[in-house]
DNA sequence: TCATCAGTATAGATTGTCTACACTTTTGGC
DNA sequence: GCCAAAAGTGTAGACAATCTATACTGATGA
């Protein structure tokens, strides 16, 4: 069989979808090119596969977040262009202050002292 | 009795566990008392399911990372106190520093021009 | 011709949350 | 004496988002 794995996840279960959001505002993009900037809007420790991007993204335009269309790319290939719609503005503002605010709430538990408000 | 809650989850995946392990750092404590902790220094932010807390603590104990002992209470009830063992020590320091990543990875991907390190 | 990159997709396993129960013992009010 | 609530531990099963692994297509370059 295979060799024994980790099987460690790499990302935060929660955060694929802010970071998806979050990357098509800065313009419309396909799921590939998504991953990419993802790995390197994070310095590349994040990497995202591909069985976990193209579900997020199908369960996103199903709640209506985002919208997308076949399109070819620059490189002649035809490729599945997302962009954001205004619930998806509208949940990533939403996502964006949850994030804030439980990375304000984890400071809080690892450094009680400090960080008491 | 129950607050009114939404039907979210309310913990990032894989961090009950850093908490716990940061938690016991500042002393032996019971479950009960591990839930209040987090829930009061995140400021009633993050709130503990026992249906999470105790699952996790029997698989932190059951990795080596944590001990239990029965012992009293200042109230005089029986309950489960655990502490750190010395790889839970090391395995908090290896999952701060993950986290510290994650969440440096995160800031890059969620303002790009302003973090570029 | 053949490997690699660009690109999308699904199935199934895994894991850690969640909801919802079930239980004991102590404390305090009546 | 009774009863409610708080303090405490625990399990079962649902659920959701990730992972591994696989399967495609079409273009590019050696």
């Amino acid at each position: 069989m295979r060799e024994r794995y980790k099987n460690r996840i790499e990302l935060l279960q929660g955060t694929l979808d802010l970071m998806i959001l979050q990357t098509l505002q800065w313009g419309q993009q396909h799921g590939y090119g998504i991953a990419n900037a993802i790995q390197a809007n994070s310095g590349e420790v994040l990497r995202v596969e591909t069985g976990s991007l193209y579900p997020a993204l199908h369960r996103l335009e199903r709640q209506g977040w985002i919208k997308s269309a076949w399109k070819p790319t620059e490189a002649g290939q035809r490729a599945k262009f997302y962009r954001l719609t205004a619930a998806g503005k509208r949940q990533l503002t939403a996502e964006r202050s949850r994030w804030d605010q439980l990375v304000g709430a984890m400071a809080g538990v690892l450094n009680p002292r400090e960080s008491q408000s």
